[in-house]
DNA sequence: CGCATATTTGATAGATTTCAATTTATGTGG
DNA sequence: CCACATAAATTGAAATCTATCAAATATGCG
């Protein structure tokens, strides 16, 4: 039962690997492997803090995290979101020293996985670090969109954007009309698009009002994709590659 | 004359790798042997466009770089400024397909390095991989703090922090008073900074006002550098790691 | 049922954009 | 070196968007 989500948001952070990059069957195996430590962290909490020591990444197994960045005023940013199958700390790999912090915002399960395994196998199946590096880089690329997103739109677009994103990174169907589990809350909007609690509510409502999305119940609720797509102006291009690659190792 | 500046830029290359990542000897010879293929590009150009087939990296020799992201409604943000020493695309090794589009800002030689010359280094010195991988980490860092910088701060401040940045990753001596190369036009720095041209306009004038900053002659003069860190709230952190490491391989 | 948290509302202040025009710099050919 | 053309910087005024503040309502949970 537990074990069995382990293995399924495992087969999850698999699956979005060979998403991009080309593995054979025991470099697949050697990944899967990496189940061992599984580990619950309490909602809302900030369970690493940026400057921590760390020896370990993790991947969702279940809830949701947010990667956030506070300011030297005290203001929060929310840098993305980490969902089951998402490894949030890919960072970790590069550097002892958490280079951000990492909030529970849902109570959530994690799969703790040491450095030292990950270097076993990159160094036994080197297309392992390849696929690491590219999911650090399509780490960097949802950033890039995030500062684009922040800095160009205006506050409906920009909801609708963020909103575009998790349906298109969650793995539900996208046709027509459909929902996707997204437990934050109107501050947690806040804090990710860069706005004030009070325009997140206000946007929120005229959203709704639109037809393009009603965030209720811990879900974006959508009536229709192309709307929402046209709405948050959004090319889902920036989320991986046209296919899985293998260019290095 | 030439030979010596190509030289000299990938030695500031390697010079900023090494700042990260532990290399000996023969791996950093071959770094600096990626030395070939030197290009100029036209000022004011887009000369790689996002979605563009390429099979290169490069290396800024001379010049300034913006990576920039349009949105579906003409508008434009920078994502990032590159310098001499810089690797802008360090994304390119990791995908066949541009993630973003390249803008010379200036007219701007750069170093091109084939993938397939990375290729055959990193398979000869992994620890290659890991430095660039490290580089592609730290430049996913940078898009996450322009999030927050863009979200959180308002005009005078954003604008201070990334001054702070440029500064930060220029080589220059930071004590007191100096002044930074840095040929943006206003327009430039209301794409990256997500605000009118007007409002940079009005915002620089009080930062001079305010001593913190002057930005003319294609250079930013700084009265002191504590100063302007604080109107920045900068904290270069982000930039690098303490220390340079070797975990992987 | 009752506390704590989240959402919603109204009113006001503030920051930022837009538009349009002017001035100032920059570079180029004669 | 000047005259011209072009790009960049600057200004003023008004419109718009967004934040802040304070209070009321709703929601979820023990």
């Amino acid at each position: 039962m537990q074990l069995g989500q382990k293995s399924h948001a495992m087969q999850q952070f698999l699956d979005k690997i060979l998403g991009h990059t080309r593995l054979y069957a025991d470099e697949q195996q050697a990944i899967l492997s990496f189940s061992e430590f599984e580990s619950v962290v309490p909602g809302d909490r900030d369970f690493v803090r940026r400057g921590d020591s760390v020896n370990s990444s993790c991947v969702v197994v279940e809830g949701l995290l947010a990667r956030t960045r506070s300011t030297g005023s005290g203001k929060n940013q929310i840098t993305a979101f980490y969902m089951p199958g998402d490894m949030p700390d890919v960072h970790a790999l590069m550097s002892p020293s958490a280079t951000a912090t990492l909030h529970a915002i849902t109570p959530t399960r994690i799969m703790r996985i040491p450095r030292a395994t990950v270097r076993s196998a990159v160094q036994k199946y080197p297309a392992i670090a390849e696929a690491f590096w590219r999911e650090t880089m399509l780490d960097g690329m949802i950033a890039m969109e995030w500062t684009a997103n922040i800095g160009q739109r205006q506050a409906k677009a920009r909801i609708a954007h963020l909103c575009c994103e998790i349906a298109a990174r969650s793995g539900v169907e996208k046709s027509g009309k459909f929902r996707v589990f997204f437990p934050v809350t109107q501050v947690n909007l806040a804090d990710a698009t860069g706005m004030s609690p009070v325009h997140v509510n206000r946007s929120l409502q005229a959203l709704r009002a639109d037809n393009v999305l009603d965030l209720r119940e811990h879900h974006i609720y959508v009536q229709e994709w192309g709307a929402l797509k046209e709405a948050g102006e959004f090319d889902g291009a920036y989320l991986g590659v046209p296919e899985p690659l293998r260019l290095l190792f």
